[in-house]
DNA sequence: AGCACGCCGACT
DNA sequence: GTCGGCGTGCTC
């Protein structure tokens, strides 16, 4: 009998309806070259139209009647191109995050490289035919018709454009129907900006000749000729640079033969400009050594373990990193390094490269489609053994992935804000499963999560708890600001902060203010009616920023001009409120005159490079103040800094957020960590108006464990992660009442499902209520939140995944659109 | 999501 | 009678 073979294959569609394996059979022709983790074109539908998929699975029987199979058209790639490690990670990513397996695929694979389906028309030369049908038809219709003389072939956006009309789907399909044209399925790689376009003068001929007889007036054509002649192949971009023109030029010389136009795969290496000074594996203290030999068996048989590397700041994690990845790779298996934000981590990778040289591929967002995509090749082609990137380098195509190390693990952007709403923990976890590889955690402050599995004997928990260069940490001073509002002290600055501000810039020493808020005024508020100058779109208040004078949005960045009397009651007595790093900034510059201040936060980064520049300003000494937020707290690394101001430790501890306390603690231990990194010691101040919450004394007093200790204790008292899973499901549109209509009837079903299954929801379903941000952009947010026992995690998303194929849920009118999230904090989104 | 099939009203 | 509107349901 003859071998027949099946292929399971899921499709490229949009829709969760048809996110499951389809089964096709593979033609005789394509049973050596199609594979598991292949792409192929399949047809699907009624209409057969062209579908782009992925193969999971080869199998010889199938289990559905066999005149239904249809065949696989043709394979796209000519190799596997996801290993049955990452397809088992995308099935995996589906059931966990409740995406479709696309969007999975979608993390894995660089943009560029999917193909786009496009309808093509052509038109018909039945003449006879256009001659009957031409009288019924409209204007436009005759309009489209006619576009075709000049084009044999024209796309569906093509006319769009051409005719700047929007809705011409229906017209080409009466012109279709009429048979006057002809539609065909097309798909496109969209490679343009994977390629480059290089010149080259063709072989074999005389080009003194050529010059000569290139006619006078084309002077252009003769520079081209010229250039190319004296420089060699040149790229297009850089011809057009060095010598201007256009590709008319190109045209006409490629037309004469004179020369050749080839597509050259572009290889870039944004890193390439560096200049790299190589360095050494260090000594390491006991305690590191110690590190490395509690993982270095398990590294060595390949045994899949976790561990939690609870390092304080300057305690040396990254040399260990360095010395694991080192070893790994001499074992022929790769690592990857996930940093929290790739821009704060240049030290880092500056130091990565001096020890492996370009052995590393770097993934981040601010690299061009190009760039990534020709990183991501690196990795799959095993040119490198190393990848270093932010949350979607988890992702990396490594076949023999050893390691994956997260460093500053309990990082909030590992979580990804759009769908799939992946944890690059988890993942990295879940990973690590499967290739028997080793999950190395390290944080001066581990997540909640994190920690209790290290106590629950999960994770392998190392201590390294002293600093490399043994420098003790630095003081902490906390002041009560409602201490210093007695003694009559109105100002921002602490009397304490003050002083120890003047002595530090007495000393020629630097110093780091820290205020999490930007902007100047963090409100604008009527003093008469109460009124607050709020955004139309997102209902959130404005942030007044003095250097524009405007109130910008920080969640849509509407921005406006401020109101000289109070819109609603007339009044003038309109008042800025709060204080952000601008106002700081004024301030601090009013105190200290004398001072070089400098600002680093959102609005000041904004511009490429301009980051850099405050830095490598900072670090030489040319800044004396350094003012910030968040992003000042990590990874900086400056040995001239002694003093650091925390403005107002309490912003982070009354948001609205089961883990402010958390975020509060991490925040002052990591603002602290940035002083007295030299051999100088180093002195923090923290400016607070409850001195006597625990996260910000145990914080001041270096204590993770007596932290985690109370901070355990409330989430279990509050059933909060770790001791459950929250799920938090967005509903969202432009009808208020139509939002809030759609999430009650979604809850009513949910319960019913929780009832069906015999799982109570009193204590598991909260909600729906109006979302943390209940407005942006002009959308109203409702939501639901669900805590999740661990053990009915995949009962649950078992029953929402039901649910979303409900017909009564799709339907639930057109302006409410359900978003799927998965969410390990209330309100974060 | 698409795409076709089907059922119903408005028209040559 | 038929053309074309959209509602419904399936896709290997």
């Amino acid at each position: 009998m003859e071998q027949r073979y099946f292929a399971e294959i899921y499709i490229h569609h949009k829709s969760c309806h048809t996110d499951k394996p389809f089964t096709y059979r593979i033609p005789e022709k394509l049973v050596e070259k199609v594979c598991v983790g292949i792409r192929v074109i399949v047809p699907f539908g009624r209409g057969n139209s062209l579908a782009e998929g992925y193969v999971v699975k080869i199998k010889q029987e199938a289990e559905m009647k066999t005149q239904y199979i249809k065949d696989i058209e043709r394979i796209i790639d000519e190799e596997y191109i996801l290993s049955q490690e990452l397809l088992d990670l995308c099935i995996w990513m589906k059931e966990q995050y409740l995406c479709r397996f696309i969007d999975a695929v979608q993390c894995i694979m660089p943009t560029g490289i999917t193909y786009k389906k496009e309808k093509y028309f052509k038109r018909s030369y039945d003449l006879e035919r256009i001659q009957q049908e031409r009288k019924q038809l409209t204007n436009r219709q005759l309009e489209i018709l006619k576009l075709f003389d000049k084009q044999e072939s024209l796309s569906e956006n093509n006319i769009r454009q051409q005719y700047k009309m929007n809705d011409i789907s229906k017209d080409l399909n009466i012109l279709v129907r009429k048979r006057l044209i002809f539609m065909e399925n097309q798909f496109k790689k969209d490679i343009s900006s994977l390629t480059e376009k290089w010149i080259e003068l063709s072989q074999d001929k005389d080009y003194e000749k050529i010059i000569s007889s290139i006619h006078k007036s084309a002077t252009k054509q003769r520079v081209f000729l010229n250039y190319l002649k004296e420089h060699g192949p040149t790229s297009w971009s850089i011809l057009k640079e060095s010598v201007g023109g256009n590709s008319s030029i190109l045209k006409a010389l490629e037309d004469k033969g004179f020369i050749k136009v080839i597509e050259v795969e572009k290889m870039r290496n944004p890193y390439k400009n560096i200049n790299i000074l190589s360095s050494n594996a260090h000594k390491l203290t006991p305690e590191q050594n110690q590190a490395m030999k509690e993982i270095m068996p398990y590294m060595d048989e390949q045994i899949n373990k976790s561990f939690l590397l609870h390092g304080i700041t300057g305690s040396g994690k990254t040399e260990i990193y360095l010395q694991l990845i080192e070893r790994l790779n001499h074992q022929g298996r790769a690592a990857i390094l996930l940093v929290p934000e790739i821009s704060l981590t240049t030290q880092m990778i500056e130091r990565f490269r001096s020890r492996f040289g370009d052995k590393i591929a770097v993934l981040h967002s601010k690299l061009s489609l190009g760039e990534r995509f020709d990183e991501w090749k690196r990795i799959y082609r095993g040119e490198v053994q190393i990848a270093i990137g932010a949350r979607s380098a988890v992702f990396a195509p490594f076949q023999n992935l050893g390691m994956i190390i997260v460093d500053e693990e309990h990082e909030h952007s590992y979580k990804s804000d759009y769908s799939p709403k992946y944890h690059a923990v988890e993942v990295a976890a879940q990973r690590c499963r499967n290739s028997n590889g080793l999950l190395i955690l390290g944080s001066a402050t581990p997540s909640l999560e994190s920690y209790s599995r290290a106590q629950e004997g999960e994770y392998k928990l190392i201590q390294m708890l002293k600093r490399y260069n043994f420098n003790p940490l630095p003081a902490v001073d906390i002041i009560d600001m409602r201490e210093e509002l007695q003694k009559g002290n109105k100002n921002i600055f602490s009397e304490c902060l003050y002083q120890e501000m003047k002595e530090a810039l007495r000393k020629k020493e630097q110093i780091i203010l820290f205020l999490n808020r930007r902007g100047y005024a963090t409100f604008i508020s009527c003093r008469s009616c109460g009124y607050v100058v709020k955004c139309p779109q997102c209902e959130i208040a404005l942030t007044y920023h003095k250097s524009e004078h405007n109130m910008t949005c920080h969640y849509c960045g509407t921005s406006e001009i401020p109101p000289v009397i109070c819109p609603k009651c007339s009044s003038k007595y309109i008042k800025y409120f709060g204080i952000g790093t601008e106002k700081i900034e004024k301030i601090t510059r009013e105190y200290f005159p004398e001072a070089v201040v400098s600002r680093l936060d959102l609005d000041t980064t904004s511009r490429k490079g301009s980051m850099d520049k405050i830095l490598k300003d900072y670090q030489q000494g040319r800044i004396d103040i350094l003012i910030g937020t968040q992003m000042i707290a990590k990874g900086l690394d400056f040995p001239n800094v002694t003093l650091v101001g925390i403005i107002a430790a309490d912003t982070s501890l009354n948001l609205p957020d089961f883990r402010a306390s958390e975020k509060t603690f991490q925040l002052i231990t990591q603002v602290s960590g940035r002083a007295g990194r030299g051999d100088k010691l180093g002195k923090v101040v923290v400016q607070t108006y409850d001195p006597k919450h625990f996260a910000v004394t145990t914080a001041t007093n270096h204590d993770y464990e007596g932290f985690y200790r109370q901070e355990i204790g409330l989430r279990k008292a509050f059933y909060y992660p770790p001791f459950s899973r929250l799920i938090n499901i967005i509903f969202s549109g432009d009808d208020e009442k139509e939002v809030i209509n759609g999430a009650q009837k979604y809850t009513e079903i949910l319960k019913l499902h929780f009832q069906k299954e015999g799982l109570d929801f009193t204590q598991s379903i909260y909600g729906p209520s109006p979302a943390h941000l209940s407005k942006v952009r002009k959308n109203y947010r409702w939501q639901l939140i669900i805590k999740a026992k661990l053990v009915d995690q995949s009962c649950l998303t078992g029953i929402i995944n039901n649910i979303r194929m409900e017909k009564s849920v799709q339907d639930e009118g057109s302006s409410l659109r359900p978003l799927w999230s998965f969410c390990y904090g209330s309100g974060c989104i």
